[in-house]
DNA sequence: GTGAAAGCGCTAACAC
DNA sequence: GTGTTAGCGCTTTCAC
């Protein structure tokens, strides 16, 4: 006998009454909805998710694809998180790590749980995987793939790199090097429209020898900073802007390993604000972005579109204010001298 | 018509052939097989996890329930989901926050989603939802509850404490301020007991008002360092030792407030490694969790006990190294004067 | 307002 | 080796 059967039986009452009562209680008369719902408490009956689900065509389920889980990831995830419960959907997690099998794997899996719909950090190989997204309410956080259909949140990245920048130039640096992610990403292509943008404002013109693209790690941050620097201190940047987390760290170290001080010998400015870059001495410049909120906002955006599907629905595009924030670590330049 | 029939209709078999082809290829003949496995990837199914998972009375899914989602866990996270999608398992994520109510609703929807096992950070409410976890594979990771049945993944967190706090006496501190998560949480405890077998191995008596307990959150690690070094210099501690890594961010703050210096006016030695800790001038002494590898192991160890279910299966209960990691932030005590 | 019955998409006996 | 059939636990018409 199946699970909800034998509440109906200790109820007194039918299957169907049961599962009314659970779901739809206003169709159940009074008296009826407390007996069952007094079998329900003493048993600690939970209707299985899965059988429900199947019957209905679909969970209350929704996928989250991010790239890593990295601190900054874990905050976003936790904000998607805390507010998925809130709604009482449940989050199957995975990570793409950037790569095209993983992200294939993660869809696919995905769609055989009939979740309601998908929060991801779109990757490059994303729009070949739009076959596994049919169907599927698909909000992209963080990162735009050009999915016309797609919801989007993210930041005003172009402007939070230039507000950057404008900082950097307004203090006297005019040899700006700057490090970005791979430039089919769409944040990297953003931050680097900033970038440009603010130097061009100022008329001056962007040396593309000052600029690197790295794959948002740690690594490839600290390679990067190291080429950036490898020449005499004369025609070498004087200050660098580097658009992601991990590669602000990675080119801290750097930095360390040259022996260069910040803000004396080179200023830095980064992307994504934490406690490193805080804590940092002195602390990191950094264009901060509110990942808790994104994630938050994506949950959201999400929901929404799945309480209006009916309705001809507005595509949401939002993007969030990522202040820039200065700190110990941006200074004119020379200025150890 | 669901979708193994059209399948099955495509390749001209029954739903049982292509169900057979696609779980258990070997009892299926050659030519069978293949004339279904092209009509699988023609049209790129692949199975409904749901009915499968109904059907057979439990899912290829795992729970995962956290405590929280810093970096730590993050990691944590991470060295999970790597191995379970080796395993081909999908990880439905929960965040208990240490809350009772949202543990037990963690626990309450997993049941509801039939999942294989469960891996979780118990919490002090843990033994009273035992009822939650009847019939379930259990690994409980980084700390334990004491429920017999369980799987245990975790540090040697006596043994690591009590080297950094023998290290701390080495250095010749005698004032060794200390501040643990809640006494009733057991990585708190084991590592209390460390603090306090080192003290006693040097023949110290380990003074009450020197020890203070948080929540292994930042501000409580802040009010705990603040309320320690609220007395005379000469009084007071000259060493501290954290024992978590979220409490060791507060208590740097804390003495950056006090415009204490580390380690010339206090020595500092933290838990839990990061690159916060690596990076902070100076770098933070601390006993370093291999928390990748931790998740790991739980995951392996809850595929291990799955697999072998029908045998009686040994209860195992792992126990990694936590090596402490000498840096620059433990020295000598008055290493100033 | 409630019950009977069908069926979501799959798997596993059981028959042949 | 393969097809037929029953059924996993629930929801949802459709009757009454």
């Amino acid at each position: 006998m199946n699970r909800l059967a034998e509440i109906a039986k200790l109820a007194g009452v039918s299957a169907a009454t049961v599962s009314r009562t659970l779901t739809r209680p206003e169709l159940v008369a009074e008296r009826t909805r407390r007996r069952v719902m007094n079998a329900v408490q003493a048993t600690g009956f939970r209707p299985n998710e899965l059988a429900r689900s199947l019957k209905q065509s679909t969970s209350r389920t929704i996928g989250l694809v991010v790239t890593d889980l990295n601190p900054f990831h874990a905050t976003l995830v936790k904000g998607v998180q805390d507010t998925a419960e809130q709604q009482g959907l449940n989050v199957i997690l995975f990570t793409s790590d950037d790569s095209q099998a993983r992200e294939h794997e993660a869809l696919s899996v995905l769609r055989s749980h009939m979740p309601q719909g998908l929060i991801l950090i779109p990757t490059t190989h994303t729009r070949q995987h739009r076959h596994l997204l049919r169907g599927l309410t698909v909000v992209e956080l963080d990162r735009e793939s050009g999915l016309g259909d797609a919801h989007t949140v993210q930041i005003h990245n172009r402007k939070g790199a230039a507000e950057a920048v404008r900082h950097l130039i307004s203090l006297g640096h005019t040899r700006i090097g700057a490090i970005f992610g791979q430039p089919h990403i769409s944040t990297a292509r953003e931050r680097a429209l900033g970038y440009r943008e603010a130097l061009a404002e100022a008329g001056l013109n962007s040396d593309e020898t000052l600029i690197r693209h790295g794959d948002d790690l740690e690594a490839s941050g600290r390679t990067a900073a190291l080429e950036l620097l490898d020449g005499p201190a004369e025609t070498r940047p004087t200050a660098l802007f580097v658009s992601n987390h991990e590669m602000t760290v990675g080119t801290i170290i750097a930095l360390r390993s040259l022996g260069l001080r910040i803000p004396a010998d080179i200023s830095l400015a980064g992307f994504d604000d934490s406690r490193l870059m805080l804590l940092h001495e002195p602390p990191i410049s950094v264009v901060a972005q509110p990942t808790y909120e994104l994630g938050v906002r994506a949950c959201e955006v999400l929901v929404q579109a799945l309480k209006g599907e009916q309705d001809v629905q507005e595509v949401q595009h939002l993007r969030l204010e990522a202040p820039f924030v200065p700190r110990g670590s941006t200074a004119p330049p020379w200025s150890a001298r």
